[in-house]
RNA sequence: GCCUCUGUAGCAUAGCGGCUAAUGCACUCGACUUGUAAUCGAGAGAUCGAGGGUUCAAUUCCCUCCAGAGGCUCCA
């Protein structure tokens, strides 16, 4: 019988019989890894785990701990859910979108005669398990294309997809009475996947194409036994717990009212606190790294958008309005502004680069199914700005505009971002500025330098600005939708449209380029990501409340008043709680409040000049006295520097 | 904008085609003056999201609108 070599990933080698299967192979190894494969990858490919060995190759047994092995697992368990759905509303006629596993899951689209409503979800998962326990096996044959389009004669959403495949074969999998066109692979048997939970009813257009019908999309998770699916359970409520616009509204930094509107939410003291800290600390910042400031109006005549290009390519996420004969619009980005400024005298080669910056309230009417908290809005403050710099400079600036973000981001103490490089498409859906060779010249130049720069980074076609190449920082919120935190941009088409000039050291008229940045990005996101970052526990600098004075009695009460002055002056945002409440109580309620600082005043603390000091976590530093207390704190606030 | 769901006091929940709409936290007043996760007593607070319809009767059923949630599309 003739052998063949498989190479394992540890690298080592052993010979087969010829047409043995991965699974076969697998059971050489060990039973429980046998058992626990979900599938196999021959020579970077994925394979069923049933399939036969006939060359040599590299083989690598999959299990549900395996990135792929998850994806194939997560596939599987979504036909576990077609054919629980399709003996459920057996008798209907169900269109089959897409069915993928995701990065926390996976989803498949339906279209179905009547809406499912969230208690169906129940029901469905209850025919999964039934199916899970018939065990039943997952076989896969290939068929010509012409009797696959014969089986799909009633679902045009399989046709369509049956129809994109470039073969006359076609691959079709079959579990009990189910069969499915898909390529696989998939798991050997249904009684793989105990346990698992359907997660989400929403809509989802066919394609992702808002133009194209909009299906029903079941998102679900699966694991191969339950207490990962309990621990997954676990985490997501942990997780949810830090969302911002939970969070954000317990902690009484931001609320919202159906009087004012959608997507406008307001500060409230304590969230326009942490919005102030941020706003003064960008300000400084960049003025240190030679950013000069611009106050420009948050609207104008349409005219200045007609020029720029938005009011093409962006007017319906613009205000609009008239007044007086005139047509008016909030303004939705700085940059016309700025260029205006820009354009008010004669500019100098030796002027350059001009880094104008400005925290500038935008508005941007977001259709209103995109609103969310504080990460998406109608107006927001965004610390914007624009370098106007010599095509010679524009590398040089546009690095040390990532080294800002780069600094920002450790004293923010944000992680889990990651950058993308953000291009046009070319499917000429007229979202961009139409000038190929510009945009080919852009993102070269773009991609050469963020090459150049020491940072990982993602390429993401059609993700562009309509007028240029971005360099985006992505972040998740709780949800793990992703969002973009801040942004780099080059501009090859704006100064064309503005005509913006210098004059060159030849004397003759030159085209500067432009930088678009967003620093610490839009203040309300950033802080939003902020509260979720550190569930709501911010580090002393970033505090809206960094220290809390409670009175054991009322006779504490002057004293009281007296310290919390005193730390005042010093800059120290500091509250006194003097209800006549149980010193327990108020402790408490300090600490859910995530004070940083909480300062227990008594008879022993107001005749020593002390105070009693513990921190939200309730660790117990003692007595110390006021002003080495406040000498601690100031130090401490200084740090983050 | 689209899909599904939701809307009862500041917050979290209960409730029902018909009684004074219930409970906890928060709030106010009084007592207590307290030292590490809930001190005692009293009180106020709700046009049951808005408008329309069905009905003898609607917070409850239906419609429209407004607002919120999670997706999709879009985007900082």
């Amino acid at each position: 019988m003739t052998k063949v070599k498989i190479t394992f990933p540890d690298g080592s080698v052993s010979e087969f019989d010829k047409g043995v299967s991965a699974f076969d192979v697998a059971m050489s190894i060990s039973e429980g890894l046998a058992r626990n494969s979900v599938a196999a990858m021959v020579n970077g490919k994925a394979v069923d785990i049933s399939t036969t060995l006939n060359t040599d190759c590299e083989l690598k047994i999959l299990t549900f701990k395996d990135e792929e092995g998850k994806d194939i697992f997560w596939h599987s368990a979504s036909h576990l859910m077609t054919q629980a759905i399709l003996r459920l509303f057996k008798g209907q006629n169900i269109g089959l979108g897409v069915g993928v596993a995701v990065t926390d899951g996976f989803y498949q689209d339906y279209d179905l005669e009547e809406p499912l409503r969230p208690d169906d979800l129940v029901k469905i998962e209850e025919e999964m398990k039934k199916i899970v326990k018939e065990k039943l096996k997952i076989t896969q044959k290939d068929i010509p294309k012409a009797e696959a389009l014969e089986f799909y004669k009633n679902d045009p959403y399989k046709i369509e997809l049956a129809n994109a495949i470039p073969e006359d074969v076609v691959s079709m999998y079959s579990q009990g009475e189910y069969d499915n066109l898909c390529k696989g692979p998939h798991v050997p048997n249904t009684g793989m996947i105990k346990a698992f939970k359907l997660t989400k009813i929403a809509g989802a257009y066919w394609r992702g194409d808002s133009k194209n019908k909009q299906l029903q999309r079941i998102y679900g998770v699966a694991f191969p036994d339950k207490k990962e699916l309990k621990e997954y359970v676990r985490l997501r409520e942990e997780a949810e717990k830090r969302d911002h616009n939970k969070l954000g509204r317990k902690l009484d930094l931001f609320t919202t009212s159906e009087v004012i509107g959608k997507g406008l939410p307001l500060l409230c003291p304590k969230g326009a606190t942490i919005k102030r800290i941020l706003r003064r600390f960008i300000e400084d910042e960049e003025y240190k790294r030679g950013y000069i400031p611009t106050e420009t109006p948050v609207m104008a005549k349409s005219d200045l958008y007609k020029m720029s290009g938005h009011y093409d390519h962006y007017k319906d996420s613009m205000f609009v309005f008239e007044s007086g004969g005139e047509e008016f619009c909030l303004r939705p980005m700085t940059c016309p502004h700025q260029f205006m400024i820009y354009k008010s005298k004669m500019r100098s080669y030796r002027d350059l680069p001009l880094r104008y910056a400005e925290v500038a309230d935008l508005f941007r009417n977001e259709q209103s199914g995109e609103l969310h908290g504080l990460i998406r809005v109608r107006q927001f403050t965004l610390a914007d700005a624009h370098i106007i710099c010599r095509p010679d400079q524009l590398e040089n600036e546009f690095k040390r505009v990532v080294e800002l973000i780069q600094y920002l981001m450790s004293v923010l103490g944000l992680t889990g971002y990651w950058y993308r490089f953000s291009k046009c498409s070319t499917d000429g859906s007229g979202k961009y500025i139409d000038n190929p060779e510009a945009w080919a010249n852009s993102q070269k130049i773009m991609k050469k330098i963020v090459d150049e720069l020491d940072i990982e980074y993602v390429e993401a076609d059609n993700e562009a600005a309509f007028y240029g190449p971005k360099l985006d920082v992505q972040m998740k919120n709780v949800y793990g939708k992703e969002d973009t935190l801040f942004t780099v941009q080059i501009d090859f088409a704006l100064p064309e449209r503005f005509d913006m000039t210098y004059e060159g050291e030849d004397g003759k008229k030159h085209r500067p380029m432009v930088i678009h940045r967003a620093s610490i990005g839009c203040l309300e996101r950033t802080m939003a990501l902020l509260i979720e970052q550190y569930a709501g526990k911010f580090p002393l600098w970033l505090s809206p409340v960094q220290v809390k004075i409670l009175p054991i009695a009322d006779r504490h009460a002057e004293y009281c008043e007296k310290i919390k002055k005193q730390m005042f002056e010093q800059g120290i945002r500091v509250e006194l709680d003097s209800r006549s409440e149980s010193i327990k109580k108020k402790v408490r309620e300090a600490q859910l409040e995530y004070v940083n600082y909480i300062l227990v005043v008594g008879d022993s603390e107001s005749e020593n000049g002390t105070v009693n000091v513990r921190t939200r976590d309730n660790e117990v530093h003692g007595e110390k006295k006021v002003d080495k207390f406040i000498s601690e704190v100031c130090a401490e606030i200084m740090e983050r520097r």
